[in-house]
DNA sequence: AAGTCTCACCCGACACGGTT
DNA sequence: AACCGTGTCGGGTGAGACTT
């Protein structure tokens, strides 16, 4: 049904078309508004368009670059975004939420990009009444790491936003990199694919000069990195998801293997609702213990978690992580004999 | 290098239809 | 009748392509 323009349609018209012009130094032509409002519906001439910028421009820190045509309009630098109420209770909590979980793995510019609303999402939190629903909604979430609690190491920002612009942008990157526990720093020629975090620390994943296998490289041990004009060559087969599957993180080879050992029953609570894999499957051994199978990545990260456990849990197979952790229990044993 | 042509753009003027 | 929002038209303009 064709609606005959109102009033109505005019206000949303010029609404929309406030959250389609960008931030200086961006812009965007009265052309391009025209063809993105028509997609939204609004079907106008672009001289509605070049009237109702100009109207716009009376009332909001609007400015038209002028020097080429096509003009280009974008909000001022420093206006604050929309300067109607457009940000919402919710969406300002959703954006506090993302400035506190998400702004390691966003790419720089995308952050650089969302700071003014960062900064609007605080005010507009800090001027709700005390006590009000949303306010009380950030002191009532925080993500947790099942893990001892670590402070994240330094970042250097300049290679933050040189790693993010280079994965971004599927740009090759010239790192200098320290190896832990080595003084001298190595440079890399580096692919990157993809950006990891995990716990506290950020990886950056890439391969490095012709070598086909990515690896991980700590973001907070790059001491510099200057990206290239080169297109980075990715793998064709790497998948994010499967190189974590396969237990990259937990820093082992990752060879899938077949886990079997006993748990005292308490111990073992959790794994019914949070297994260990798909194929895992529980049985009885007697009235206390019971009988763990799953297929897992054999990594440190899997060592680590057993040994946790402590005498609750007594690893059966593979053997090689049954003599590892036994040789490790000697050694303890060792340590705390009373002298 | 200078002149000409073409094109896209901006903007003022006007007409039209709907609302107040 | 006055006003408003919009589409249409055409003049002025500047950039780039083309010609001389």
């Amino acid at each position: 049904m064709a609606a005959e323009p109102t009033k109505h349609d005019t206000l949303l018209r010029q609404w929309q078309m406030l959250r389609l012009i960008p931030r200086y130094p961006a812009k965007i032509t009265a052309g391009d508004i025209c063809d993105r409002l028509a997609t939204d519906g609004f079907k106008v001439t672009k001289r509605t368009v070049e009237r109702d910028l100009a109207s716009l421009s009376e009332v909001f820190p609007l400015l038209s670059d002028e020097r080429e045509k096509p003009f280009g309009w974008s909000w001022k630098k420093e206006a604050v975004p929309l300067d109607v109420p457009s940000l919402g209770n919710g969406e300002a909590l959703a954006f506090k939420l993302i400035e506190q979980y998400l702004a390691g793995l966003l790419p720089h510019a995308t952050l650089a990009q969302l700071a003014p609303y960062f900064r609007m999402a605080g005010q507009r939190l800090n001027t709700l009444p005390k006590g009000s629903s949303f306010q009380a909604w950030s002191d009532k979430i925080r993500v947790v790491q099942p893990a001892q609690p670590l402070l994240p190491p330094k970042i250097d920002a300049r290679v933050q936003q040189m790693v993010s612009d280079a994965l971004l942008f599927d740009r090759q990157l010239v790192v200098r990199y320290q190896k832990r526990g080595e003084d001298e720093l190595r440079e890399y020629l580096a692919h990157p694919l993809a950006l990891i975090q995990r716990g506290a620390i950020t990886y950056l994943v890439a391969t490095l000069f012709d070598y086909a296998d990515p690896l991980l490289l700590a973001m907070h041990r790059i001491r510099s990195a200057d990206i290239l004009d080169e297109r980075v060559h990715r793998p064709k087969d790497f998948d994010i998801d499967r190189y974590i599957a396969k237990g990259a993180l937990g820093f082992g080879d990752g060879k899938l293997v077949k886990l079997e050992a006993i748990f005292y029953e308490p111990a073992a609570e959790h794994l019914y609702e949070t297994p260990l894999s798909e194929d895992q499957v529980i049985t009885p051994v007697d009235d206390t213990r019971v009988r763990v199978t799953a297929t897992v990545a054999n990594t440190p990260q899997l060592e680590w978690w057993l040994m946790g456990f402590g005498d609750a849990v007594e690893v059966v197979k593979p053997a090689s992580l049954m003599e590892g952790i036994r040789e490790m229990v000697q050694n303890m044993a060792a340590q705390y004999q009373l002298r």
